[in-house]
DNA sequence: CTGTTAGCGCTTTCAG
DNA sequence: CTGAAAGCGCTAACAG
């Protein structure tokens, strides 16, 4: 592998002149510039990415901390992120939290052992008030799919209690009256916010909230069974669910089927994030789109223009409004049941 | 950030010792060990990765390139390698090659750049000889999911035939006579040997393999939906169908369902991978298991053992046989249509 | 067991 | 516009 020294040689110039050409920030003359070259590609020089890291103090990467490595949600985000990063000659250091707030702060800091120029992080258990001090330190840190307000601009996310709000209000302009809710892990601010949005939708139809008819899960599959079982159990009537995720929306209409309903003729359902998967499910699922793509390509594009200094790299918005996807597992609801 | 330089003097020992208690190659007595590790803590000491590999010649991550980065199969397969390879300290730099020749190239050039120790690499598009060729650079390459014959120690793969020969089986055995099957793109080795496989099985049981019953997909789920119209269109009858993978087979079930066939009792329908949305289907697809996670694992330890000669880390398998994954979306044969 | 001393390959002042 | 030279922070012989 041939070096910069043995480029300079072989071109007749110094290191530095070498060097100069391959960053371009210097002029160097036409002529001397078109003998680094010629010398470049005759030696098939690459530059050693390490060493110019070290003298650099710029590793060129950028850590990518996801809560998970696996699931539609994370793929579409990861390869958003990857694909506008190597574009622009970076590359993505990747590592998994596995949502635990233990693991989630271990792969932070293992990213930042890496000496990583910039963290875009996915996280979901570890706390704002962690954030917000490894704000703090030097690090360069984007985060996707959160909001916290004190970090308002490095933070891409969508509008939770919007897409909430839709879903419900999706299933109120079909007459719906009794909707049951199958929510996420309340200590997640999505979740949360998503739970709002429904509540909000009901009152703006002077619909009462009726905590009976709601679940906490845990935003996956059996969740979505076990709350149907358990709001079927509660003896109350509904004819729609709102499940505030798709993997969750996709168990509670396994169940539904399972105890004889269909769907949506019987229950209606609309699941959230329109995930992969949703096409294939029977019914196809309504859902809300949580536009994850942009999000992703957002916190890329922030790092490109804020830490790497790129110029023509637009602002980014950080606020990604969610919308409906109209699919088949809503129905307008029938007079008698 | 303190540098090894600082410790050396907190700690009153050379750079040297200091270098020698934290990489543990070499004997440093108790006494001066304590010394250093006191001084590392208290200045909070963390060692620049970066230099690290300048000096070492070594840069500690290996480079994963995947077709894609987004669906099931993927996802898993990183989420092995990343775990198992994080354990070890080392990290995980990702591209992807989105399934085309030179885009896969280009990704692989890239990791390359990076100076990454090993390369993980599950290409689809580029050549064996390009593989090889790679191989006899001075590269440490890892192949998944994929055969060479020529590089067999370092490809992790399935008995696709295997697999193909299981779903066919299992159809036969329920008495199937007239089975269709849509391939996957018959350039790729493991969509080839799938279909191998079913025409073992098929001659097993003495029943002639009819082209007319083969449509040949690109492994996507809106192919399943083509390929069972096709099929259709041919007017000739068929109670099963295999499908080369399970986004294919999703489809096709789809389609069936929309042509007014139930599944499984008026076609019975296999899959191929085994991938997570599988059991979310209607009916729950029935499968091959794709031991996608176990390759990785497998081509993780690999790199740990023989590029970064880790002791204690056991052989590993180079082939991983797939298993049939009974669930609903296949029956018996009824005597009567 | 410990210290000295070269570098690893490149960037970046600072002169000229 | 170009060259000289001083590191970036660490590892790895080589002595002792």
């Amino acid at each position: 592998m041939a070096t910069i020294y043995e480029v300079s040689k072989a071109a007749g110039v110094s290191l530095a002149t070498v060097s100069r050409v391959m960053n371009g920030n210097a002029k160097v003359s036409d002529k001397t510039k078109a003998k680094v070259l010629a010398a470049m590609s005759e030696l098939g020089y690459k530059p050693n990415a390490i060493a110019q890291s070290l003298a650099s103090n710029r590793s060129n990467s950028v850590g990518l901390m996801v809560s998970e490595l696996h699931g539609s949600f994370f793929g579409d985000m990861m390869s958003t992120i990857e694909n506008t990063l190597r574009t622009a000659g970076k590359h993505a250091i990747i590592a998994a939290g596995h949502s635990d707030a233990d693991k989630e702060q271990q792969a932070i800091e293992f990213l930042l052992d890496r000496r990583c120029d910039a963290l875009i992080v996915h996280a979901e258990a570890v706390s704002d008030e962690y954030l917000i001090e490894l704000a703090e330190r030097d690090v360069e840190l984007v985060l996707v799919n959160r909001h916290i307000p004190e970090l308002a601009e490095r933070c891409f996310y969508t509008d939770n209690e919007l897409g909430g709000y839709l879903a419900t209000e999706a299933l109120l302009q079909r007459g719906h009256q009794n909707i049951a809710y199958i929510s996420g892990p309340l200590f997640k601010l999505d979740a949360k916010a998503r739970l709002a949005g429904h509540k909000k939708a009901l009152a703006e139809y002077d619909i009462a909230f009726n905590p009976s008819l709601t679940f906490e899960g845990g935003y996956h599959e059996t969740d979505g069974m076990a709350g149907f079982a358990h709001l079927m159990q509660t003896g109350l009537p509904f004819s729609a669910l709102v499940c505030a995720n798709d993997e969750m929306a996709s168990g509670a209409m396994t169940a539904a089927r399972e105890a004889g309903l269909n769907v949506p003729t019987e229950l209606s359902v609309v699941g959230f994030d329109d995930v992969l998967f949703t096409k294939y499910l029977y019914p196809k699922l309504t859902t809300i789109d949580n536009p994850i793509r942009k999000m992703g390509d957002a916190a890329a594009r922030w790092v490109l223009k804020h830490v790497y200094k790129e110029k023509h790299q637009p602002d980014v918005e950080n606020l990604y409004p969610p919308t409906l996807i109209l699919r088949d597992s809503i129905a307008t609801k029938t007079k008698v049941e």
